[in-house]
RNA sequence: GGUCCCAUCGUCUAGCGGUUAGGACGCUGGCCUCUCACGCCAGAAACACGGGUUCGAGUCCCGUUGGGAUCACCA
């Protein structure tokens, strides 16, 4: 059994979706899993459409799912000499010919084959009777044709399909060269995956009524197919193929959100595959785990919920080190300074990391962390800082004041020795104090926010609360 | 429209002839509790329909319906 090759094979049209990205994840997975080579090939060959940007971001989108590539990326447009070479080869085989039919004059039968509901196909105009070499026509634009066997039917006997047949009458005649001498998709994909040594195509089941024809060009280029694996397509919420109808669908847009590339990984490899009841996997896991038998023939609908759970899992469970590091891109994003240091960000960072889903929302929180002061919500103000807290605000502030080890310990000493003299409950005192600090009735345990905002500004903040309640005294009517 | 593919809770799925049809997200209720989360417990929620085959069908076959993909000098 030879190695196993696997590719991603991209156009550089726009930036890397959600689906190609689960179709590159499979295969490099697949190509990990049995200890084979993943190969990244941009299949640019429309010039027209293809941009270095879309290049750009497609490499950088891999780089960050950790799809590492083993070969490549090789670019469709540099190999022309390979693609005019297997052309002749079939020129002169009689396997191809050329075609002198006008776009306007296939374009014009085209909408007539529609308008009486046959099907719009080749007619074969240009088609030599028997199977011969041709001369090229001078002084006349023509493209080039592949000759397709006019009966028998082509069987592809896809691994996740299972046996798919095609009766060969309902394939016409595709253009293998545009008359301006470039290549098509469909010849260069075979060109190259022969080239390349290409073992098993896994691929989007959109590709499925292609793989026929390109079966038919394998066998006139003198190669046997490779092993043929058809996804089902992911689709959104209304079961249309995804888009960007449906919200954000590039890999980037996900990084920007504040998603975790284990997490994106994770969600989209449950879409279609699936190892049991298990949920969770991590990277190594899914190599040794991975595997086309398991995938599902029938589409899957994007769910974002699940992928934000995800996300938070991966949030909680990352080592709070690495968290950190990864947090700051977002703080500057986001425009906060540099924190003042490691040990406190993380400090921050833990008290926040159970509350969010997403990196990006986790920053959200920590404004009253980050910011100068706060803005006190006026619903939690109306109902927090009345007159009766006022007191109890000086209080917490004066023992807080004298504390002599300024630590989570101490504060909850404070709080403790409070209820206690007045005996009252904690979360009589616990809410003024949460509101003065963080200006909402939402946050991590008071102490944790107390400690992590430090002597300082926990004072300030506590006096300004007291200020408040004095600003907003009930009116006397 | 032709061709092809698909069909288990709202969603992702397990199931590979005999199960009280399992898990996960989401949802609802409860517990925990200084708020919110986390966590834990409980609950509602599915085999599209009709024929066969079989002692027995979510599982196999056929049809219907529904959904999707594809029919370019795009990839």
């Amino acid at each position: 059994m030879p190695q196993v090759r696997t590719r991603f094979a991209p156009s550089p049209t726009g930036y890397l979706h959600i689906g190609g990205a689960r179709t590159a994840l499979f295969n490099y997975l697949y190509a990990r899993h049995c200890g084979g080579k993943f190969v990244l090939r941009i299949e640019d060959t429309d010039r027209q459409r293809s941009t270095p940007e879309a290049i750009d971001a497609i490499l950088r989108s891999m780089e960050w799912l950790q799809l590492e590539w083993d070969e490549g990326p090789f670019y469709q447009t540099e190999r022309m000499d390979l693609y005019q070479e297997r052309l002749h080869a079939l020129l002169s085989a009689g396997d191809a010919y050329p075609c002198v039919c006008t776009p306007e004059t296939l374009d014009a039968k085209r909408q007539a084959a529609m308008a009486e509901k046959r099907k719009p196909m080749y007619d074969g105009t240009c088609r030599p009777v028997e199977r011969e070499a041709v001369p090229l026509p001078e002084g006349i634009p023509f493209t080039i044709r592949f000759r397709s066997p006019e009966s028998g039917a082509t069987v592809v006997d896809d691994k996740v399909k299972g046996r798919v047949e095609f009766d060969n009458r309902e394939l016409d005649d595709l253009i293998l060269a545009r008359s301006d001498g470039s290549p098509t998709y469909n010849f260069c994909v075979v060109c190259d995956d022969i080239d390349m040594g290409i073992t098993h195509i896994v691929r989007g089941d959109d590709h499925l009524s292609n793989t026929p024809r390109q079966m038919q060009l394998y066998r006139a280029l003198g190669s046997e197919p490779p092993v043929f694996a058809h996804v089902p397509l992911i689709l959104g919420e209304d079961k249309k193929r995804l888009s960007k109808r449906h919200g954000a669908t590039s890999v980037m847009a996900y990084r920007d959100m504040g998603y975790f590339p284990e997490a994106l990984n994770n969600y989209l490899v449950r879409l279609g595959w699936s190892h049991g009841d298990q949920e969770i996997f991590d990277a190594q896991e899914l190599m040794e785990k991975f595997d086309i038998d398991a995938v599902g023939k029938s589409s899957a609908v994007f769910n974002p919920e699940k992928l934000l759970w995800l996300n938070a899992h991966y949030l909680k469970s990352r080592p709070l080190p690495q968290l950190a590091e990864e947090v700051t891109p977002y703080l500057s994003a986001k425009g906060y300074a540099e924190p003042r240091d490691r040990a406190w960000l993380e400090k921050m960072v833990d008290t926040l990391r159970e509350r969010a889903k997403s990196l990006v929302e986790l920053v959200d929180m920590a404004h009253y962390f980050l910011a100068e002061s706060v803005d006190i919500d006026d619903k939690a103000g109306r109902k927090h800082l009345v007159p009766e807290a006022k007191n109890l605000l000086q209080e917490v502030s004066r023992k807080l004041g004298n504390l002599a080890d300024f630590n989570e310990a101490g504060i909850e000493q404070v709080f403790g020795d409070v209820i206690a003299e007045r005996g009252i409950k904690l979360g009589k005192v616990a809410q003024p104090v949460r509101v003065a600090l963080t200006g909402s009735t939402v946050s991590p345990g008071i102490y944790e926010v107390i400690d992590v905002l430090g002597r300082d500004v926990t004072l300030t903040r506590l006096a300004t609360g007291v200020r408040y309640i004095d600003a907003h005294l009930p009116t006397q009517d």
